[in-house]
DNA sequence: CGCATTTACTTTCACGTTAAAGTATATAAT
DNA sequence: ATTATATACTTTAACGTGAAAGTAAATGCG
């Protein structure tokens, strides 16, 4: 196991100062392109690899960007999110240091720490909690730091959004237009802000059409697929079904799907069913849900090249808040109401 | 936004040298106690944080480890691995650069080239091909490999396994201990190690209580639910179900249950169905699945320690290939035969 | 009291790289 | 022929830290 080379190594090889190596391997002009050529060959023969973390320290520059996410379970966008980052940051050249912070504020910063004194360029933070004074206490001034997901303040100034009450009107919108009036909404944890924004977009789009905006939240359900069973067997027994539902997530939808079926109800000709994520499509058997598609790839492109830029220090002023929103996706669950001819 | 302050801008400060900032805030003995309260109280003050570029090339150490995973999506047991390894590595200090190769060799290549220059300790891949020589081409000699997943050679010096050939005997041993005599195995993807390892206990098992082994397996659906709705279409076709089921993942077992009921055989009184990983414990509604629980917690606290230990030299001989148990979960698809009175 | 040892530092150098400035030679322009 | 310029390098220093060796003062000991 003889010691890694590196370029007094190649120098010695080739007869040149350690700083022509450096600079033909880089490409700079002002080696002879034979010379480059020269340095190369050795480079490759001898198995050379670059010392990041020395090029870093000389330079003053970075090559790795980190993420700090509240977990990467089955369950979770992030896991859709981070594939992208990773993906996008290899086309750049740059590592992705990343922290699952199992939603504890202890954890998340100390993976900030951590990851700010390894020298990441920049961070993309999925904050477990509104207040991210820990992590700007670490970071300002010296590491920027760009927010995604649902509890960033939405007054961040360096941040990706998804625009919830936009995706709200789609929703109603769609539904309506398929003649739909009775339509509910269906959400779990009412004190997230994304569910609120959901909230308030279906509510002021149910109202611009004249319709009550009937919303049932649900808040101690262990999960999301448990809340959708919960409003959907308490609506059943108290014969209020609407004839469409809109679910702040794809789980809560297939809980509610399932919840309807297993009570002799036909999705979508009882009940329409509508979800929003489109994370799970093709994993429960007998649902293909229509639904809204968050366009988590173009948010995790955007959040590597925003987050490179910024280490770069190339990032436009405008490209520091950027909004996405959800697109339509019709599958099955979704059809005109009863009796109703359009 | 001033330059971040280093040791030197502490010692400065505290009016001693920069090595006594250096030895004080690593707690070393020979600085006073009084002079080392006085360096950490101005370190505190200036928000000093530590350069890990620059000590790890001054020391020769790392704080980092890498791990690439061939992806990250909602139906993989990657998340659930690096979860439990992000845990594990920042309760000793260590940061963890991920990234996804999409099952593309390529980039699979590039992550461990960036990741082996950006100077990880080691590497815990789980290789998207049993050929890892483009890895070792990189890693050989300089950075320790440890191997993780299915993909992974027997015969490698360095690696974490589960024991599928056990977990099938397991699997075997379990429903005939309830009574059944006809079982069958269902998989997916035959060319798969884990798949053949689990296939060969199958088979070994059964024999060994003088039955037929029965195995299904299915190449061409779109995932391993569409596999395990296919072999159980077929099956139910041919009137040939067997009294029980074991399934070489979740997803196809929870593809099974749900076609066998669609089909009006109930589970588990009918037939059982038993799967493999305990991953979706609670996502399929109505489906609480009797399964084989792999160990992914400590799979992950153990590749962690492993890669660390690896980074610090200080992994022992025997610790550098750990072979792991499943353990039987009992819910509710597995019953004893219909007619048969223990 | 004088010498060895301990305490609490400081000085110097090295890690692998890049930035910046310097230099020798060849070529071109006047 | 002289001077300017371009080419192709080399030398020096710096990035922030830590290892190793050095040192001055205080303390211990016979």
């Amino acid at each position: 196991m003889d010691k890694k080379p590196t370029i007094k190594t190649i120098a010695q090889l080739a007869g040149v100062s350690h700083v022509a190596v450096s600079r033909a391997l880089r490409g700079c002009s002002d080696i002879s392109a034979e010379t480059t050529k020269r340095i190369r060959k050795i480079a490759e023969e001898v198995g050379y690899s670059p010392n990041a973390n020395a090029r870093n320290l000389s330079s003053k520059r970075s090559s790795s960007i980190g993420m700090i996410v509240p977990s990467l379970d089955e369950t979770s966008a992030y896991n859709a999110l981070f594939n992208q980052i990773s993906v996008s940051a290899a086309k750049r050249n740059y590592c992705v240091m990343l922290g699952s912070s199992h939603r504890n504020v202890q954890l998340e910063e100390q993976h900030c720490r951590m990851m700010v004194e390894n020298g990441v360029g920049a961070l993309i933070v999925s904050p477990c909690t509104s207040d991210v004074s820990h992590i700007k206490n670490i970071c300002y001034g010296h590491v920027p730091v760009l927010y995604v997901g649902g509890k960033t303040d939405p007054n961040e100034t360096c941040a990706l959004f998804c625009d919830y009450y936009y995706s709200a009107v789609q929703a109603v919108e769609y539904l309506y237009s398929l003649g739909h009036k009775n339509i509910a909404f269906f959400a779990y944890a009412p004190a997230n802000l994304t569910i609120r924004q959901k909230e308030k977009g279906f509510t002021d789009c149910m109202k611009t059409h004249n319709l009550k905006p009937r919303v049932y939240l649900c808040g101690d359900a262990s999960n999301t697929i448990e809340a959708g069973i919960d409003i959907t067997k308490k609506l059943i027994l108290r014969k209020e079904l609407p004839t469409a539902i809109w679910c702040a997530s794809d789980l809560m939808a297939v809980g509610v799907i399932q919840t309807l079926r297993k009570n002799g109800f036909l999705v979508p000709e009882d009940v329409s069913v509508m979800g929003h994520d489109d994370l799970y499509f093709d994993i429960f058997p007998g649902i293909c849900l229509t639904t809204l598609h968050t366009p988590f790839s173009e948010i995790g492109t955007a959040a590597a090249d925003l987050a490179i830029d910024l280490t770069e220090k190339k990032a436009t002023e405008d490209s520091l808040r950027q909004v996405f929103r959800t697109s339509l996706v019709e599958r099955n669950t979704v059809a005109p109401p009863k009796n109703y001819n359009s």
